[in-house]
DNA sequence: ATGGCTTGTTGTGAACATTACAATAAGTAT
DNA sequence: ATACTTATTGTAATGTTCACAACAAGCCAT
């Protein structure tokens, strides 16, 4: 893990963040959930957003902290977290109203703070508690979202490209998006939304035709103004017994 | 990034380290670089090996730290550094052995460290100087790893896994593993030795030819002891230019 | 120089997956 | 009844993957 280093510098004791991407869909887009923040420079009063997240505890997990800061701001109990980087560049804190909010958030002179990301996948219509009371949470579309705190838009960024790939090697990912009921027009529309191209309706309905674990119900959306499509649902335990 | 948290529990302040999981391929195996380590045990002297890893010092970025520790203890100036996952367990070091070798190490009572694992691929023959004098450094072949310092086992098992999803979807990645003039069998081996089963012969070579980055060469090799293979290179011009 | 040994090099057909493409069915609203 | 909207379905062409074996080239031993 470590050397007796030849060198004298000064060893770095940080501070050490998990940071989530909280991703839901609904329908038309994909949403990423953030907190709004309230902060103060040059006695201006600024507001704007950011990833949830928060400092990890002595005796804690990495993984266990980024659930349970999930679980503070949102009420999610996420079980697909997944890390997928660790930030600790120096300039992530280089904006001077980043650091005034951290100082006086953490009460603590701030040197630096790596930061471990999550991204979690969540059905955006589940009810959110907000159990930390201050904090105002919301569902922004991706391409709505402005410039963040820190370096969260890059975090964000990283985090979109990460889905993309995970998706791509195991089929089962992107159904946490959907409902548990879902029309493939709902599914077609995530994908191409995911991959940034349009899928051909007739070769896609094909395509998850052929996949036994996507299991065709005898029911149908209500209250649409034309034909009802069929409403399927995703079976875990089928896609986990073929594995393709 | 971090919330004022509604909990009471101490905030930790941890150490932070990188860990360099450097792999290289000798034409039949694939081999990791790992570092002798002497420690001592109710008075018994032990030795076991380690992953290269180091501290990181203020100031000092993530990937920098990782490149530094690389450096310092092989020579080696790594240009495909791939950050793969943070390491946060508290019973990483749950081991006494780690623990004490630890603190004698760094001089300092230690809490948890977190650490940032990296991938290197090289070439293997490239000349190691370790500039940092004390510590005996090997290449192993994969499958005669021992049981290794911290969790080092299990950071070099997630590795190999992420160097076999990210060949698949670079297909430039493993050419980082072989010398610059090669032959279409190392290169058929290589594959058969990452992804763990045979490659047909013909149709190997066939996609290989069909890929025009991988040039053929007016060289074959020397010195064997029945018909020579032609030599081929990787153009990484011409990949980038192409992009499939 | 010959024959034997070892490894290098090459092609074809079958099975399978991907793509492009448009007409009809079912339900709602007027 | 008619218009409107979205749902649902098949086929042919193309490209990709897979399985499979004979000949070529160079070295060595005799």
């Amino acid at each position: 893990m470590l050397s007796q280093s030849s060198s004298q510098m000064p060893l770095a004791v940080n501070h050490i963040s998990v940071d989530c991407v909280v991703l839901g869909f609904d329908g038309e887009k994909v949403r990423v959930l953030l907190i709004k923040r309230v902060g103060e420079e040059n006695g201006q009063v600024f507001h704007d957003m950011k990833l949830p997240g928060g400092l990890i505890f002595t005796d804690e997990n990495l993984d266990d902290a980024a659930r349970r800061v999930l679980r503070e701001l949102t009420g999610i109990k996420s079980i697909n977290l997944l890390q997928f980087k660790a930030y600790g560049s120096k300039d992530r804190t280089k904006n001077a109203k980043d650091v005034h909010w951290l100082e006086r958030a953490i009460q603590m002179k701030v040197d630096r703070i790596v930061t471990i990301a999550y991204i979690a996948l969540v059905r955006i219509n589940r009810g959110l508690t907000n159990s930390s009371g201050e904090n105002e949470i919301c569902w922004v579309p991706l391409d709505e979202v402005k410039t963040l705190a820190f370096d969260h838009n890059i975090i964000l960024a990283d985090a979109i490209d990460v889905v993309r790939r995970h998706a791509e090697a195991d089929p089962s990912y992107l159904f946490n998006l959907l409902p548990q009921k879902f029309t493939i027009l709902q599914l077609r529309t995530l994908y191409e939304r995911v991959y940034g191209k349009p899928q051909d309706v007739r070769n896609f309905q094909k395509k998850v035709n052929q996949l036994d674990y996507v299991v065709a119900l005898d029911e149908h959306e209500q209250g649409v103004a034309h034909r009802a499509a069929r409403l399927y649902r995703f079976d875990r335990k089928l896609f986990k017994r073929v594995r393709r």
